[in-house]
Parts: C-alpha cells; structure tokens; sequence
DNA sequence: CTCCGTCGATTACAGGTGTAGTCATTACTG
DNA sequence: CAGTAATGACTACACCTGTAATCGACGGAG
C-alpha cells in the first residue's frame, strides 16, 4: 500500500517528531501546504488505514506515530526511480545529476569522501 | 503537464527509436507490460494532448516521435526524488543508496571516476 | 463504385488522490 | 446536569490514471 505525496508531507511532519496529536499535525503542515484542517484529518485516516501510523488513545484525543520508517521509505523511492530510469545502477544516476547540475565543491567533496569509504569497504 | 507512469513506458519506447508508427509502438510495449492495442493508442493520445509527443501524418497512418527529450524527463524526475527527500542534496542520496545496497566493485570504480571528473573540473 | 478493414477519435469506467464539508460523540464548563 | 466546543468518523466530489471497448472515417481491393 504505497503513500502518496500528500500523506508523505504529513509522514514527514511525524518522521520529525512523534508522537502528535491530530492539532499538532496540522499545525505542522496545514499552513505550510495551504490545506484545511480536515485535510489533514482525512491524510491521517487513510494513513491509519494503510498502517503507515499507529494511533494510541490520549484521552479525547490520540496520539499519532510513524509506523514506517523514513528510512524505508525513502529507500523504496530511491529504488523505484533509479530501477525505473537508470537501470538500476547508481553511477549512472550520478553521471547525469551532476551533468544537470553545477556542484558545489563541498557537494564533490562529500561525494568524494563517500566513495572513498566505499572504496576501504568501511561500511 | 506531467507524463504518468503507464505514458512514460511509451515514452520509452520512442525514445529508443523514432519515428513509429501506432503499431509499431504497440509491438514495443503492449506485450511486454500486458496491455491492449487500445491502451497503447489511448496513451499515445494523451501524450499527444500534453505535447509530450508529435505527429505526422504518413499516408493514412501517424509517424509519432517524442517532443521532450528523455534527458528533460529523467532530470526533472532526479530533482523531483532529490528535493522531496535529500534537501536537493546528491551526496545523502548516495549516502544512503549505499548504504541499502551493497554495491558492486565495478560500481564503486565508476563512481570514483566520476568524482575524480568532477573534482578536475571536468565537464 | 462499393465493401471491408484499419486507424485514430471518442467514450467508458472503476479506483486512486487531493481537498474539504458535515455528523456524531464525548468531555469539559458553568 | 445541560449546553457547547473539540475531535475523529463519515461523506463528498472532481480530477487523474490505468485500462479498454466502440465508433466513424477513409483508403485500398475487387
């Protein structure tokens, strides 16, 4: 059951913090997306519904959690575009970023760092 | 105007080779993601509706060929993934690419030639 | 010249998604 | 104890997407 681009602005809000209330989720991102108040509230039912959050009892209220982690699911994205458009392979993905892109030195930096870890196989 | 998954498989195909025919395009892809003639010619027409594709006609047919290069589309959509969750940032989406992913020494070799490229100024 | 087949155009339709209003319950306030 | 405010549940609805069938026009075969 995948979460879509609306319900991961508020999986964002939750990856931030949690737990929060429903209030507090919209204090977080209604503003910011320029959505109601019940917008939330439905983005946080059907979040409820696919399990991507668990919901606990606080009094009149509950209290909302991830039930995914960020880290998985910004892997299952990461995977799908670059399975989708490179083949899977990242080098190729990298290639055309930085193609696209002017990188700032610290950006080469850091990448050149990262493959130099990879490379001693400290992983 | 946004090219959908089910349309960038057409997409795909036209941009391995063009001019096609509906047919052709038809022969492409129907097969292979299980799809009707009649699926293939709907999306043909809205790719054509959102100007992704053009066509000529060619006696009682349509030559159709692709109106955005593929480079366009993969870069929007690279940008799109890296600025929803890496803060626009290529290094992290290595970082944790890499980390989910055990990566094949030749990949890592690539990479580290492309960094090396970068870090000269390269490009 | 007529009939038929081939194409693209038009229409269809269910399910997903974005966006939001209304309802019903429940717990405080007075 | 009753009324009110807050909160989640339910309902709504238009547009998008995937998937496909049917229609109408036009060109080629006989």
């Amino acid at each position: 059951m995948r979460v879509t681009d609306a319900e991961a602005k508020v999986m964002e809000a939750l990856w931030r913090s949690s737990p929060l209330t429903a209030e507090q989720v919209i204090a977080e991102v209604a503003a910011g997306e320029g959505w109601s108040e019940t917008t939330v509230k439905t983005l946080l039912s059907r979040l409820l519904a696919k399990k991507a959050i668990a919901a606990k009892r606080d009094g009149r209220r509950y209290l909302y959690r991830p039930r995914i982690e960020r880290q998985a699911y910004v892997a299952a994205e990461s995977r799908d575009l670059l399975d989708r458009l490179f083949a899977g392979k990242l080098a190729p993905f990298v290639a055309q970023f930085s193609e696209q892109h002017d990188l700032s030195a610290e950006e080469i930096e850091e990448l050149h760092k990262l493959v130099a870890k990879l490379k001693s196989g400290d992983r």
